[in-house]
DNA sequence: ACCTGAACACCGTTCAAGT
DNA sequence: ACCTGAACACCGTTCAAGT
């Protein structure tokens, strides 16, 4: 095998697991940054299964169009929260361990809770190889895991939690926080009452 | 005012809020059931946002039909879950108050997440005024919060621990035992984590 | 009282034609 | 390289006609 190794090219990548990617024509940018805008105000204003069309008519371009840059809702999702996956990931967090790890938690539900129905679509992230958030679950997953051992070692949560329970938590609690009522905070309660579970004075 | 104290007609209900019957024609009865079967296994396969054509067909009836007994999918959904709701609410328990509530909690988050989905539509019904579920919701909600006065009362739980906080845990445990990995029973962990939490020695 | 299925509406997705 | 919008498919929902 002498082939050099090359990068997958777009065609080789089938369209329900290709990542969108700013254009480099001018024309095809504009386009590019309003659908993202239009698609983060629908995305919050009725969930992650907005309209498609809608979000298209509101960044002043044919359906086509959206396609065109992104080929599945899940791209058009993966695009307009990738900003704040980054902010998550480079979140610098207090020197208590204990504190550290629960200022991270609730940062990683806020994330996971940008809009309503995101938190399942993460999710399966976490099981399906093909998501386009393995990558960033991952990554989630290894910062909070970072986070765990460090408590642990630090004696101040029992040794016994795992990584893929944290993850777990962070995922029911973005569940309540997208579904519970609107004048009352459950998630962070979750998450303090499972943080008084898991530590040790 | 003198008029009699009627119960309210079927056309003074609108069609969101009325809650399906067995009819009494036999033709009527055979087709309830068949849908309601039929429901149940297309559920159970495919979440609460199966196909209502495939249901009508499974069972052998135009899709008219399916709409003529059921107004709505939520009616159809109520319907199909009504008995687990009837035997959680029955549901006799351990005399020991901290693991009664722990075997209710179980059982209610296994209820709420009969089909993958459900678990969304019940919240609903907590907040919801107009929600099929309101009724189920309350009686669920008095349930627990009978469980969890005992055991407070029994000096096993915090006091501070209030009903919605309970219900709140019931959500999230079921959302996770619907998108969780399959080898992996996260919700009952995390249940015990939080009754680690908030129980008193 | 209940059943049928055509008709309509809405929305996601593709693709041939264009610049 | 990117845009357009008609065309197709799928599915939920209604309703006039029937038994």
């Amino acid at each position: 095998m002498t082939t050099s190794h090359t990068a997958p090219t777009l065609a080789s990548v089938p369209p329900a697991n290709r990542v969108a990617t700013r254009p480099v024509r001018a024309d095809g940018r504009r386009n590019y940054d309003a659908l993202l805008q239009a698609a983060r105000k629908a995305f919050a204003a009725r969930g992650t299964s907005a309209s498609l069309d809608e979000i298209a008519s509101a960044a002043g371009v044919a359906i086509g169009t959206l396609y065109g840059h992104f080929p599945t809702r899940d791209a058009l999702l993966e695009a307009a929260t990738r900003d704040e996956l980054a902010g998550l990931l480079a979140l610098d967090v207090d020197a208590e361990p204990l504190t550290g790890l629960r200022t991270w938690v609730l940062h990683a539900v806020a994330f996971c809770s940008t809009y309503r129905g995101f938190v399942s679509t993460v999710a399966q992230g976490a099981h399906d190889e093909a998501s386009l958030w393995r990558e960033g679950c991952h990554a989630m997953e290894t910062r909070g895991a970072e986070l765990l051992a460090a408590a642990q070692r630090a004696g101040r949560v029992r040794r016994e939690v795992t990584p893929v329970e944290l993850f777990d938590l962070v995922g029911a609690a973005a569940w309540l926080r997208e579904n519970a009522g609107p004048d009352h905070d459950g998630s962070t309660r979750l998450v303090d009452y499972v943080l008084d579970g898991i530590s040790r004075p």
